[in-house]
DNA sequence: CTATCCTTTGGGCAAATGCCCAAGGCGATC
DNA sequence: GATCGCCTTGGGCATTTGCCCAAAGGATAG
């Protein structure tokens, strides 16, 4: 049975967006043309703004997309710990997944960029971090952790500057130093 | 006395680099162009160049040498610390001078990109992260806190991470759950 | 068959890009 | 005054950019 032409347009929306999410790495955010996705995506040029507004609006849909994805992922790991120091623990482990140079760490950073010139997308972005943080707060407050929300906040940025450090050069293990941040032990 | 042509040609440079610095964080690191940083600089395009040997080169200079400015700056503040504790709030201190929107944040951010698809830039930007790193965790040690190098790691990323969350929105005071970082006592 | 609807094609447009270069300006030195 | 060396000018080059659009394709409904 042939597909319908709504549905070859599916496809090739989902095939701009997948290359998209390839060439923001690849080339940086404002380095990403209409012609490369399209030729990426194995499409004609002129299906970018078919299929979509503008080159931003492709380009901010399939980040945001996949940002929210990857974090979405993570904390579902995350609600395995039991104990503050188990959560450090696999937030460590899953930092220790990305090098800073790999696709998805540009990505994100490429993100946090462009949102700064984008109001759209600084809004979606932010949501998808408040996410994040909000879902670790919940955890560390169950756990009893002083200062749930702060503290969340301090993991989340060290996830990132983490990211950021490891594009230039070797980081050391975090995770010894993480403990002491949820250690409930007063002096 | 009227100034020789080399002290014009120095002065020339010196705009050029001013005018990147101001332009990066304004447009991002890949949307500024030889005509734009001439004209904010007020000398022909043509100039850019004669006294660089690509706009890329231009570019790095100016960033490098801007942040190297700031990290110098706050290296000397942070001396002044008699304990850890004065320490991370010194940090914390110069953290709130910016809001991850502004020039100094932005420029920041675009050159930790840039050095992602500049091998030299990779190598300077690391150096000047090294030597921020290197100066805190020698005073951490000083100070007696364990894992000094790992510690100040965290510091550096955690200070990187929040300008980049400032970006999207608010993020909580993050001094309190600092100094837990840095907390000498043992359960 | 015709009509309808969505998708696709491929070229066109004005604007901008990095880099180059022949020609000229101008103070220092002889 | 002549010569030298560095700096400056302004335009030129081929390429690429985002966005647009008239025309065609092709499956379904009548």
């Amino acid at each position: 049975m042939t597909r319908t032409a709504a549905d070859r347009g599916r496809e090739v929306r989902r095939r701009l967006v997948q290359a998209a999410r390839e060439l923001v790495p690849e080339r940086g955010w404002t380095a990403v043309s209409t012609r490369t996705v399209a030729e990426r995506a194995g499409v004609a040029p002129g299906l970018v703004h078919y299929h979509f507004a503008s080159l931003q609006a492709l380009l901010a849909e399939a980040a945001v997309g996949a940002l929210r994805e990857m974090i979405d992922g993570v904390g579902e790991l995350l609600q395995q710990a039991r104990t503050p120091t188990e959560l450090v623990d696999l937030i460590a482990a899953a930092v220790d997944r990305y090098t800073g140079t790999d696709p998805a760490s540009l990505l994100a950073v490429e993100t946090y960029l462009a949102a700064t010139r984008d109001p759209g997308l600084r809004e979606q972005l932010g949501a998808v971090l408040d996410e994040f943080r909000d879902g670790v707060a919940r955890q560390l407050r169950e756990q009893g952790v002083p200062d749930p929300v702060a503290t969340a906040a301090v993991l989340a940025a060290v996830v990132d500057g983490v990211l950021l450090h490891r594009a230039l050069g070797p980081v050391p293990a975090v995770a010894q130093v993480l403990h002491r941040i949820v250690a409930e032990g007063e002096h």
